[in-house]
DNA sequence: AATGAATGAGCATTCATTCAT
DNA sequence: GATGAATGAATGCTCATTCAT
C-alpha cells in the first residue's frame, strides 16, 4: 500500500522519537525505527540519509527553540530584571514542552554521540552564570567564600527540576502551579 | 604467571568498574575488560556468567550498601531527628564515597539496561518520603496546597547534587565544605 | 515536460555511456543513469528491463561495427595484402572511435559481469591468428620453434596500445601520427 | 573443530587472492572469502582488521618486492649496460611470479580503491623512463620527433606482455624461452 | 583453570529492481 | 507513459558469548 510521503515522515520521526528517547543516539536501531514507523530499512534511508540525520530532523527545531529562549530570557534579565529570571525560564520550558518535551529530554540525556552532546551543559552554564552574577550576590550571608561550583551544581537542580515537572503533568494548569511551587522552593530567598 | 582466583576475580572488578564507569552498562566491552584485566574473554566467561552478571558482582555490595544507610538514615530521623537528616544523607553518600564514588555513579548514571535502572529513582522516593512527611511540614507557609510531586523534585536535586559535589571534590576537605553550603542552600530554612 | 520516446531512450543512453565509462559496469549506478538522463528510476526500467539490458544496448552496437571490421580487415588481408594488416586494424579503430570511443573503452575495460567480457580477448584472437598466419611467417629468423602463445601477446600489445593512443588524443591528426610511429614500431620489420 | 592459528590465516588468504583475483578489491566480498575460507566473518575479523589490512597482507610482500626489483633493474642500467634492461625486467617478473603471480596481477588489475591503485602506472613510468633515455636513442631513425607518449604505450605494452606470458606457463623452462622470444620481438633492433 | 579461536546475530548503510498510483 | 516510494538482499564491520583444546 502506498502512503503518502509526509505521512511517511511523520512516522518515521514518531518512531525515532520513541527509539532515541528509549535507547539515546547511540545505541537506537535505525532497523528498529523502520520496523515501527512500519517501513524497510531503505525506505528510511529515502527520508534521512543517515542516523545523525534523522536525529537532527528530530531535534533540530527543538534545540534551535531552547538556545533562542534562553539567551532570550538571559538578555532581559540582564536588562530589566522585573519578573524573575527563574520564572522566565520556566516559561522557556514550557512554552518548548508542549510539544516537543521528549524532543527536549532527547536532547538532554540522549544526544552522546551527536553535535548536541554539550547542549545540557551549555544551557545549565548560562543558568549558572546568571545564578552566580545575579542571584546570589542578592543573598545574605551566602557569598563570601561560597564555593563557585555549589552555582553549577544550583543551576543544574532547577533545570533538571524543571524538566522532571514537566515530564510529569500534561495538564498546563497543574504545570505551571508546580513550577511555581518549584521555584518558591528552590529560590525562596529571591521572594 | 599463575594468579590466584581471588586475585584474578578483583582484577576483574577493577577493569570492570573502570570500563561501566567510561562508558555505561551498554556500551561497555567485555573484550575490554578482559584485557584491562589482564586474562583472556574466555577466562572471564568462568568468572562471571554474563554481562549483568559482572555488572551486579561489581555494584551488588554499593548498591546494598546505599540502601541500607538510606533506610538507617530515614529510620533515624523518625525517631531522633538531632542532626539534619540532609546531613546524614550526605554522610552516607561520603562513607560510600570512600571506596566506592564510581561504583555510585555507575550505579546512578551508567546502569540502563540492567535490573538496577531504577536504583536512582528509588532513593529519590526514599528521600521524597522524608521530605514529604518530616522536612516540608515543618516549614512555614510551605506545606498548605504543595504539589506532592515538588518533594520528590526536590529530593531528586538533592541526591543529583551530592553527585555533583562528590564527582567533582577529591580532598574530602573541600568536599565536606560544599556539601554543606549546598544543604544550606538547599535546605536553608532548616538552618 | 513531455518528452518523447525516442529522445529520453537517447537521454538514457548518454547517461549510460557516461556512468558505464567513469565506473565500468559492475560499479555504474542505476539511480545515477536515471538521474543524469533527468528521468525517475522507475522510467528508466521501461526502457530497459535491467541493468545487463541497458549495457547491451549501449554497446550492442559499437560491438558489431568492431567485430565485422576486424573480420572485413582479416578477410582483406587473406585475398589482397596491400596495405597493411595493421594500418587496416589502426583504420577500424580509426573508424569506430569517430563517435564510439568511449563504448569502445567500456567494451574492452568496463564489460566485466557482462556477456561482453570476453570480447578483448576475442578481438585479441582474430588479429592472433593473423600475426601468426601472414605476419610472423614474413619476418626472417623469427618463425622456427616460435611459441604460439606469443603471438597472442604481440596482437594482445598492438591492441591495446591502440586504445591507449585513442584514449589519449583527441586530435585526429595527433592520432594518425601517433598510430602510424606506433605501428612502425611495433611491427618495423614489416617496413 | 579448532582449527590451527597459521592454518586458518592461510586458509583466509588463499580465498582472499581467490575472491580479489575474480572481483578487485572494490567488488570482493569479505562474506564470500570467509565462507570460502572455511570460517565465519566475525572470525575472518581477527585475523584482519578490515578489508584493506587483508588486502595488504595478501599483497604487501609481492608489491614490495616488484618495486625492489624494478629499481634494482633501473639501477643496474644505468651504471652497467651489460645485460639487457629488458631482460633483467623479465627475471623480476620471473623472480616475483613463482609463487605470487596472482598477487601480482591483483596489485595491477584489482588494487583500485586502494593505497596500491598507482602501482602498475609507477611501473610503467619508470619503465618508460628507461625507454625513453637509453633505449629509444639507440634506434636508428627513431627518435626524430618520435611522439613521447609512444614510450608510454610501449614500457605499458612490454609490462603487460610479461604478465601475460607469466599467467600462461607454470614450467619455467618454457616460460623463459617464451619470455626471450617475446623480447626479441619487442625490442628486436637492440639485438 | 585458562586460552583464544570461533560463532552468529547485530549494526548502519547501499542499491538494483518492483509496483501502486 | 511516467513517477518515485518501497522493497529486500547485500555490503563491511562489531561484539557478547561459547567451546575445543
Amino acid at each position: 500500500m502506498q502512503t503518502l510521503k509526509e505521512e511517511v515522515r511523520n512516522n518515521i520521526c514518531r518512531a525515532a522519537v520513541d527509539e532515541f528517547w528509549k535507547k539515546g543516539f547511540c545505541n537506537a536501531s535505525m532497523r528498529a525505527i523502520a520496523k515501527n514507523a512500519g517501513i524497510t530499512v531503505g525506505n528510511l534511508y529515502r527520508y534521512f540519509k543517515d542516523k545523525e540525520d534523522l536525529f537532527n530532523a528530530v531535534i533540530f527545531e527543538t534545540h534551535a527553540r531552547l538556545i533562542r529562549y534562553v539567551k532570550h530570557n538571559i538578555g532581559l534579565m540582564m536588562n530589566r530584571p522585573g519578573k524573575s529570571f527563574f520564572e522566565h525560564m520556566a516559561d522557556t520550558i514550557l512554552a518548548i514542552r508542549k510539544e516537543n518535551l521528549r524532543e527536549l529530554i532527547i536532547l538532554f540525556e540522549g544526544s552522546r554521540g551527536t553535535r548536541y552532546e554539550n547542549v545540557k551543559e551549555e544551557v545549565i552554564n548560562m543558568v549558572e552564570k546568571f545564578v552566580n552574577d545575579e542571584y546570589l550576590p542578592g543573598i545574605k550571608g551566602f557569598t563570601k567564600g561560597l564555593d563557585p561550583f555549589i552555582s553549577h551544581v544550583i543551576a543544574s537542580g532547577f533545570i533538571e527540576g524543571l524538566i522532571m515537572i514537566n515530564k510529569r503533568y500534561d495538564d498546563s494548569c497543574q504545570l505551571r502551579r508546580a513550577i511555581s511551587q518549584f521555584i518558591n522552593f528552590y529560590f525562596q530567598n529571591s521572594i
